[in-house]
DNA sequence: TCATATTCAGAGTTCTTTATCCTAAATTAG
DNA sequence: CTAATTTAGGATAAAGAACTCTGAATATGA
């Protein structure tokens, strides 16, 4: 099985979404964060630990402590968690896996492909977690 | 990272591929195959093992034996090697990893992962092999 | 002030994927 | 029938992803 995104990188997406519908500047512990989305503990803690050192979130340590987004949550869009945890590897390379292929070059699928790329990136930086944020709320979810 | 295939299933793609271009019927040794496509050769060789067993490819043991597809090119999509080697999941799972999300609780990019997703799939299953095998043709290739 | 409870930080472990190695079984050619 | 060649398939190793444990930092209340 192969997903489009890694575990860890849908992980960060819903953390991040979570923190974005805490009013702003409010700190939200890692207890919290896993148990409400159901992310194994200590694995979300490296993430989110990750996630600061790329400077999307600010953490603090001790009672009263915790992780809150490091800006505005319109500023932050898909694009930018993904790149942080993921990388950019999948505009890049062919998708069939054929070395050789490139605009000079191309495989069978590589202008489809281009356009359908084109769409998931498009798709990951027009949505800023602000609108994924509201647009997921229901109220079992917070 | 995250690859949108395994490497598993692009090795597989490569080497249907190459297969593509032999005459119909004849044999290619798991060696040549490693060699020309620049695959590790007892990877590879599970892979086709893994491959015949699903009935893409048909094999001969000892001195002129090998691999060959198990019909025309010409009727094996994309689609037929992605889905026997990393199965379907792209095409259930919610794009972001939200568990929640389906049709009748969106996520926010639920309608626009739809489209993306029937792109890759469409693109998958309209291109066949032998279509594939024509278009990569070049000198250094065979 | 200081003990303590709580929280993040970072090293360590497990599991899956990728890759390698080795022996057996089949088949062809001489 | 023997030797050479090729796939079959289990066992092992290395790398990376997923997950866990222990310790350092810090706020709070006695």
């Amino acid at each position: 099985m192969s997903l489009i995104f890694s575990r860890q990188c849908e992980y960060a997406l819903q953390a991040v979404t979570y923190l974005a519908l805490k009013p702003e500047g409010e700190m939200t512990s890692i207890k919290e964060l896993a148990k409400k989305l159901g992310i194994p503990y200590h694995f979300l803690g490296k993430i989110l630990q990750d996630l600061s050192y790329k400077g999307l979130l600010a953490s603090q340590k001790g009672p009263t402590g915790g992780f809150r987004l490091a800006m505005p949550a319109k500023d932050i869009t898909l694009f930018h968690v993904v790149e942080a945890v993921d990388g950019v590897g999948f505009t890049k390379n062919c998708v069939l896996g054929f070395p050789e292929c490139s605009g000079q070059n191309p495989c069978a699928v590589h202008e489809k492909w281009a356009g359908l790329r084109d769409g998931i990136y498009s798709m990951l930086v027009s949505k800023n977690i602000a609108q994924v944020a509201r647009e997921m709320r229901k109220p079992e979810y917070v």
